[in-house]
DNA sequence: CCCCCGGATTGGACGGTACCAATCTGGCAG
DNA sequence: CTGCCAGATTGGTACCGTCCAATCCGGGGG
């Protein structure tokens, strides 16, 4: 039985209803809602609130709430590599290239924010999507909180394996994303003429914390994959 | 006299005190902020939910509130070019390569949500960062809603033109981000050898009514940009 | 010495109310 | 018919209070 908070299942409710509406549909007032509804117009607040950050209405004081247009953009939210491709309706598959521990050295180290000669994980993954290569990953791991993950299954999803087997949860992450020119091996790995461009993300996931969990480099084929992403203006 | 919210002043001094702050320290509790600043446990709150979204600060239930540690990506707001590079201590130029009123066009059109045979306002600019080149920026808005942008002084901030001139603000986008292989046209201007990898960011500006404002397409040198961001998990 | 458990503490959720600021609308004046 | 202004409407800010859930800490038992 999962008790959920009040306000999130209202949420999914008005998503429910405005799913067929067209955009810029107004919703009922804020405190139409709260009556109808039965809850106060503080929770009534909080549901909008969310609904605003996922793009999903927007607010205009004075005029009321609307549906918003749709967005090209979907993963503005952190996701793994499994549920991204299945959000682009493309079936994800993995390839593992290697699995060992070693000494972190000093880039992985001031990425996880440990000692240079600390020990870590390394999970180096050929990512399939349909069938055919779109990206080469390689993972970082500090050792000691995921003692014996190179044993385990590394043939679906990182981040359920770390939930599950070890209780460690990405809540956030920092990504930096550059342009590069594949090396032979990346390009012979991803299955692309030599000389072709990639994008590099490099990623760090954070507990909630904010403590280093992981450190992942990404690299993508640039003719099948892009990133999409919305962002909003922070203080007017 | 502007006179802003308690919430935003609060988070402001908050935002001071904690500045020298090694991370993880703890926030007073929001009681004692409460009853220290006089104002109500709710306007901290509100103040603490602006903290944690910049990625201030984080929040455990039952724990408390800390300073977050410091973060690599500083741009997950959106920003102008003039103001990126001066984040990145760079001295932002323009070079005005074109400004002309054309038909949109089918794909144009599609991203500003406006008919194929509209009237739009191309600025086409070489971006500078410390006098050398830095990316291509090609602009698109609807020719209706700037009238006679074409001649007015385009070697600064479009978006600052934008709103003084005519009243539109931008307050979210979307983007999209691939790597692409430049061509020759782009090489040179770019100044730099044919055949590199560049990267492209598609973005179309929004209103604060979810409407299309413009559409920029920008070609960054890939040896000199990379784009940072941090991106959380939606919903657990 | 370590482990477990219960109470105190802290952030999270929810309720209610009041007033403000931006917007929209309808009616009146021109 | 057009333009403007006053009042109603709507979201935004702020206050109060109550209870819940996760965490932390210290004391007691092993």
């Amino acid at each position: 039985m999962a008790r959920q908070a009040k306000y999130e299942e209202l949420r999914q409710e008005l998503l429910a209803e405005m799913a067929g509406s067209a955009p810029h549909t107004p919703l009922p007032t804020e405190r139409e809602i709260s009556a109808r509804h039965g809850v106060s117009r503080n929770t009534v607040r909080q549901a909008l609130d969310a609904l605003e950050t996922s793009g999903s209405v927007y607010r205009v004081q004075g005029a009321g709430t609307f549906v918003a247009p749709p967005v090209v953009s979907k993963s503005l939210a952190l996701t793994s590599f499994s549920e991204d491709m299945r959000e682009r309706d493309l079936v994800p598959a993995s390839r593992l290239l290697a699995a060992e521990t070693v000494r972190a050295g000093r880039q992985i180290a001031e990425r996880l924010g440990i000692a240079p000669d600390a020990e870590v994980v390394r999970v180096s993954r050929l990512r399939l999507a349909d069938g055919s290569p779109m990206c080469l990953e390689n993972v970082h791991l500090p050792a000691d909180r995921v003692p014996g993950l190179a044993r385990e299954d590394l043939s679906g999803s990182l981040y359920a394996l770390l939930t599950e087997r070890y209780g460690l949860q990405i809540r956030s992450a920092e990504q930096v994303v550059r342009a590069v020119d594949l090396d032979e091996t990346e390009s012979a790995l991803l299955g692309v003429p030599v000389g072709v461009s990639g994008l590099r993300v490099q990623r760090v996931g954070l507990d909630r914390r904010d403590t280093p969990v992981e450190a992942t480099t990404t690299l993508y084929r640039a003719d099948r994959y892009d990133i999409r992403f919305t962002v909003r203006r922070s203080r007017p």
